[in-house]
DNA sequence: TCCATGATGTAGCATTAGCTACATTTTGCC
DNA sequence: GGCAAAATGTAGCTAATGCTACATCATGGA
């Protein structure tokens, strides 16, 4: 059945830029496991000196079986050590990766709660919101913060 | 080796919260393929009067492959017609959804345009932020424009 | 009419991400 | 020191999401 050329071109949003946007959220959901994965790392050193599997567990809302395979894909990558029966520890790549996005996760709740958002949806929508944030939105929510302070 | 005692409670972000936060992001994923269909679906309808398998591939920038099984879920799950060599359909469940969606869309970009972010960005990052705004964040937004108009 | 081509369907592979069940190691405590 | 419990590791299952390669269907033009 061919479409009939009725109404035609609808002027709707341009097929090649939505495949782009898609691709990219794509990439972006690829990365976002260890970055939440580092980030929690960094949050359980500052705490505790070091971050164990069951700590990351409970902090993650996964099992420990699955904290353990993650790990092991973090240490693939070369963001943390991994020696077995020992606490997990950041590398250098790690400790940077973890930085950011603590920045940007702090930068994106603030935001959320400038415009007036409960503190736990800011903090439920941004651990989300936050992986999908570029560079440059990133900007524009630290002027808007400026602006308002 | 136990974590020596110093610091002890750094009051940092309760593992609770993340832990939930970080589920309700799963959660989130897991429905966000179906609403960027059916939005492509109803895009697609309105342009052309149907939604063939190639014009969703190039549209979401996957194989024809992974747009035919994700139909069929989406058909398992209510949301289109499916028959066979036939173009795709939305049921009204599917109908309801993507106006929500669209409409979500709209909002967010509308939002990150109305904070100075380039037409592109807005677009590229409104396409995974979208699925993580709460209903309450969506309001949020929603006021923040009329503010600004 | 018929057939080349485009559209659609399917088989099967890889990776990621979750889980339960069970094995092994480490540790806290008597 | 010895042992129970906690922590950690591993085997193997399911499901989702991407892909290539190949098979089948439908159609428009010669
Ligand atoms: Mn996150
Ligand atoms: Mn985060
Ligand atoms: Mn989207
Ligand atoms: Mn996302």
């Amino acid at each position: 059945m061919k479409p009939p050329s009725r109404a035609a071109k609808k002027a709707v949003r341009p097929s090649a830029l939505q495949a782009e946007s898609l691709q990219q959220t794509r990439r972006v959901h690829a990365s976002e496991i260890a970055e939440d994965y580092v980030e929690a790392i960094a949050d359980l050193s500052a705490a505790q000196g070091e971050a164990r599997v069951v700590d990351l567990a409970r902090r993650l809302g996964v099992t420990h079986v699955t904290v353990n395979r993650t790990v092991s894909r973090l240490h693939r990558d070369g963001y943390v050590t991994a020696r077995p029966y020992h606490a997990i520890f950041l590398t250098a790549a790690g400790r940077k990766l973890a930085a950011a996005c603590q920045r940007r996760h702090a930068t994106v709740v603030a935001f959320l709660r400038s415009l007036g958002i409960a503190e736990k949806t800011a903090e439920l929508d941004a651990e989300g919101i936050e992986h999908h944030v570029s560079p440059a939105t990133l900007s524009a929510f630290e002027r808007h913060l400026r602006r308002r302070k």
